[in-house]
DNA sequence: GACAAAATCGTACTTTTGGCCGAGGGTGGA
DNA sequence: TCCACCCTCGGCCAAAAGTACGATTTTGTC
């Protein structure tokens, strides 16, 4: 799956503060266990916090790590299924695509089942994410 | 139309950020510090991190991201239609996209018709298409 | 508090899309 | 010649998408 983009900031750093959230959390507990703590354990859990806040900052500004290329290309498309596919990705309905392929409107639709089982999607929509990635559509 | 709505939400959550971790921190001094302090104290900060991260998950279920990209030459969707337009533009159906906001398909729609208005278009896929031309959509 | 924008939901209707069949013609290779 | 593949088309049906209203609630700002 392709991963948004966008959340380049809340999702690291809402995360991170859950992590703070729950070192908070675990620091009270262990200040209320009967087990005799020595201070090295409260530096370890502020120490902790620490990190998970310089992770989150860091996580927060740079992410956008890029993805592994899904490019499996063992999907042939034909060319008449590029074309359709083509069309359709900018827009096209099946019956402009028909029309401006002076073809029928069943036409259309077998080669879009065909281009959705070799691409193994069920929405045109999912058809042109998915050709995206795999770089067979710009 | 013309008044836009500013990022008057991610002001906060990037501060919520940083109190939790100046909480995590004067905690840790606390802990140092010479003076007797009471659990009422450590029972502060804990609940101080709770809420904190109950903020966090809470800001983070709605208002997901205010749209800050100056890129938008016109057309500016609220930040729930490109929420919309966004996961449309994976491939999600109405009723998905209905499905991972919690909301009803008539939500959904009503908000697709606005964006297609927004856009000047009257298919999803013109709507991808377009977005991805204006740069709004990546 | 008043106000505007945004977000939410509904119902009813039309159009589009997709699934599931089947089928015929053309082309090139074994 | 037969076979595999591609392109073409049709009907029928169901699901999804889109349109056109109206409506209430939430939210941010003044």
């Amino acid at each position: 799956m392709t991963k948004s983009t966008k959340p380049k900031w809340l999702l690291p750093v809402l995360g991170y503060g859950a992590l703070a959230g729950l070192v908070l959390i675990c620091f009270m507990v262990l200040r209320y266990s009967t087990v005799a703590l020595s201070w090295e354990a409260e530096l370890y859990a502020g120490t902790a916090g620490l990190i998970f806040l310089v992770l989150g900052l860091w996580l927060g500004y740079r992410r956008q790590r890029p993805n592994r290329k899904p490019s499996a290309p063992k999907d042939p498309l034909s060319p008449r299924e590029m074309d359709i596919l083509e069309a359709v990705s900018q827009g096209a309905s099946n019956r402009e695509v028909a029309d401006t392929f002076h073809i029928s409107l069943s036409t259309v639709k077998t080669h879009l089942s065909n281009i959705y089982a070799k691409l193994g999607v069920k929405r045109r929509t999912q058809a042109i994410s998915t050709a995206k990635a795999l770089k067979i559509l710009s």
